[in-house]
Parts: structure tokens; sequence; C-alpha cells
DNA sequence: CGTTCCCTTGAGACCGCTCAAAGACCGTGG
DNA sequence: CCACGGTCTTTGAGCGGTCTCAAGGGAACG
């Protein structure tokens, strides 16, 4: 499944992560969970981090690259549910209800931490560890309340630029934003998959958006130019929160 | 906001919720449970449990009675996220993240137990009630999750039909399905809310799912007919779990 | 007996879908 | 070095699923 494991490579205590200032400083003493981590594991670009219907040993923490969760139907039908970047933490789900409801594929290289999945209850006798994992179930649950609202009751327009807007947030947490641009890995087909449309009328949207002079996307690049406009457009009701805990 | 509150009307070690069998017995003792409980509210049909954007001073575990949660834009459109039953928390969001991101309105009279939100964090020195929590975060994220997909790439007659069966799972788990009937106390506006589809578009496909005799709602109740044919039209991929903490 | 809420039905418009094809770019191998 | 296949983006055309607008009937309620 993972492609190389080399333990221990990143210190907790050296974690890059916790220099960015989205990132809370916690109570954890990072020996503790440098004890938790079971090794630091690299994924190739399309490769598959974590099997839907599966059972993982691990949940991980994304170090670096990117990501996307996401459910199948039986016909091959795929909705793209979160795109996942540093910081974020995959697969606690399998490590609560046993099974995975849905997959992790990596967009780019991704490097990932890993916690070992039989240890999980562990992790609850530390409370500040259960808070914060709590919370990053509690943010990740506000993500999807709001990709529901958009996909039931925004047009494609209002959708489109919600999902641009939540990826340039996102990017811009982590650090991953300069001059109002984002390194963006993802192909028309997967922003299609992600906001429920076709790949041709997703492609049209995005020209749409273009002409207006709000944002587009080119090398693998997003590039806002009204960040204001694109914000009305996108109908967004609450910004990512500011501050978040790391595991 | 409440109603009416009567303190402790409910004793947790008698909970009628713990007899039913779709609660996991738990390890932490009721007194503890008790001693966090800051007392019973009543809520009367119609009315907001919690609001949105707001901030409330509890959070609830439902004794009975049916509520939704709902986020929406500034123009009115109106996204219902999930329906609560029996057992579910409301409110966690607000808890862990100072603002609730979505609302919760009460769809019949609701009985809650309510737990002080400035206690929140004390609930995490026991690793059990923190796992617990964490349960049911992660759970309702799967929930939110198969709507997406519903949402994003099902059509009219899947998704309809897969919130018939998710309606009727749910109240199968809290012992409310007798004779393939269900006490459903949703309008169809309500309900298109929930699938987010037009008022008209939702009547046409409900008729198009009684003539086939698949199922129908009758005088707030929900007949399912062939509940086999409704399984397969409605492309379930996991089921809901058997068993499920109680906080 | 009027008002309100909810369900139902019809008709027409339009948004987004499917099908089809072509151009751009890239890596690979002959 | 060029031909080739693959992936991704773009464009056009026509269909249809879903929406909006409009209106009527039934039940509940004051």
């Amino acid at each position: 499944m993972a492609d190389s494991k080399d333990y221990g490579a990143t210190q907790c205590i050296a974690c890059p992560l916790r220099k960015l200032p989205a990132f809370a400083s916690t109570a954890v003493d990072p020996d503790f969970t440098q004890k938790l981590k079971k090794g630091e594991y690299k994924f190739a670009t399309g490769e598959t981090i974590i099997k839907e219907n599966g059972a993982t040993p691990h949940f991980y923490t994304i170090l670096s690259g990117w990501a996307f969760s996401y459910r199948m139907l039986p016909d091959g039908r795929r909705q793209i549910l979160d795109v996942k970047v540093a910081g974020d933490l995959i697969g606690i789900q399998s490590a609560m209800l046993a099974t995975m409801t849905h997959g992790v594929d990596a967009l780019t290289e991704v490097t990932a931490c890993a916690f070992a999945r039989d240890r999980f209850f562990d992790l609850f006798r530390y409370p500040e560890i259960a808070y914060n994992i709590t919370w990053l179930a509690s943010a990740g649950e506000c993500a999807l309340e709001q990709a529901l609202l958009s996909m039931g009751r925004k047009n494609a327009i209002e959708r489109t630029a919600y999902l641009l807007w939540y990826l340039y947030e996102k990017g811009k947490a982590v650090g991953l934003v300069k001059d109002n641009r984002l390194f963006l890995p993802m192909t028309q087909t997967q922003i299609a998959d992600t906001l429920g449309q076709s790949l041709v009328h997703t492609n049209k949207t995005l020209q749409k958006l273009r002409r207006m002079g709000v944002a587009y996307i080119n090398e693998r690049e997003l590039i806002v130019e009204k960040e204001d406009l694109l914000n009305e457009l996108a109908k967004v009701d609450s910004p990512l929160p500011a501050k978040r805990p790391l595991l």
C-alpha cells in the first residue's frame, strides 16, 4: 500500500507544520506524539492512500502534498468529498467505525505521518489529544455541511466559485498562496466530481468565471483576480477557522 | 429559548434509550453522566432548538421527538443537512468551534438532555466519553458523506429512495418502525429541502415511488412496501452502524 | 367561514447533461 | 527526430431532467 517507509524521518518537535500560523500551539508534548508515530509514508501521485470499504492498519496526518477523499457508486459515478492538504487527518473513520466509508487518493506525491489504528483508543487517555481529534472531526463535518449546502442549493456558478474560494482559503492556511496564486493539482474531471457536475458543464462554468475576471486555473495554478467578487459569488457563510489543532 | 426546564426528570440510570438494542452498553457510570446533565428541556414543534450562527450555552442529546439540522443562504434558500432522532447529539459543533454553523429546529415536540458547554472540555478527561463523542461525530460525518454522494451523483428517484431508506433505517434503530410503518413528521417542503430539489419535483418523484409500489407517505407515516427494491433504487453503499454509543 | 398550510397538477422555460469530436500537451518508443 | 497514444481541455449541438410559475383542492384551525 505504501511505497516507502522511513521511520521518524521528521521529528514531531521539528515538525515544519508547527511553524505555520494556521496551527494552534498545542499543550501536547511533542515527545509523546513522537512515541505514537509509527512512521512516515510516501505515496505516489494517483496512488490510493486509503481504500474505500477497507480497513487500514493506520490513520495519517498529511505532512505534505495533496489528496482527496471520495465515495463511489457501483456503476462508477464518483463524488469527491473533500480535498486534503498538510495538517489534515485522514482515516479516523476507519479507526472509529471499523470500516472506511470513503477512499483517499493522492493528487500529488504525499508524505504522511502514520499512527497505529490498534492504539487509537490510547489517544483518548490524553484529554488534549482527544479534544483535538474531535475538533478536527467537527471541522470536517462543518466542511461537508457547506459542501452539501452548495450542492443542494447553489447553481453552477455559485457552486464553482465556492469550491475555488474553499481551496484558496485552505491553501492560504498552509502557506501555499503567493501573489494570489495557489498551486492546485486538480484536473477538471476531478473538479467536476467534487462539484457533482458534468465535466463539460464544469469547463464552461470555469470559463465563465475566467471571462468575468474573477479567477482562473492555468497550468495547475489557481489565480484569484477578484477575491471579494469570488467571495460574493460563492455565498460563503462561514469562513474557515483561523487556528486548528495539529495532532 | 427552551420552553420549560425540569431538572433531572429522567435519571440517566433509568434512561429509556439504554434499553434499545441500537445503543451500546457503555462503560461510563450513569451516575457520572447524571452529574454532567444540566437539565431536561422541552421544545415545541417548529421551535428552534439551536440557532444558526449563534452560540448555545448547551449541547444536547435528544431524548424523544424529531428535529432537523440545516443551513441557510442569505436569500432564504435552505438545505436540510440531517434528521435527528432519539440518541442523537446536537450542538457539539458550537462547543468545539465556538459558533454553530447550522441551526436545529424541532419537527415534533422534542425532549432533550442538556449539557453545559462551558464544562465541555471536562468530558474529555474521561476517555470513554471522549471516545463516544468522537464516534458520534464520525458517524455524523459518514451520514453527511452519503448525503453528499446522493446529491452530487444520484438522480431524483435514487436520491429520494435513498432518503426514505435512510429515515426508515434510522427510525428502525430507535424502535419507531412497526409493520413497515414509520411515523415521519416531515412535510414535502422539508423533504425537498433535504434532497436539494424543488417542492414540485419532489412531489412528482414521491408519487412515482408510490406508483411503483415501493414506498409512500400518508398521514405522516412512511410505509415501505418493497424494502429490497427501495434499497436497490437507493444505491446504498454502507448500512447504518448496528450499535452506537450513548452519551 | 375565512385563513393558512400542505399536497397536487399542468405548462413552459432553462440549466445542466450526454454525445461527439478536435486541439494541446506530454512522454515514450521506434 | 518524429510518430503515436494517452490525458486533459475545449467546443458544438441537441436532449431531457428539473425548475419556476400558476392555480386548485383538501384538511385543520380559529
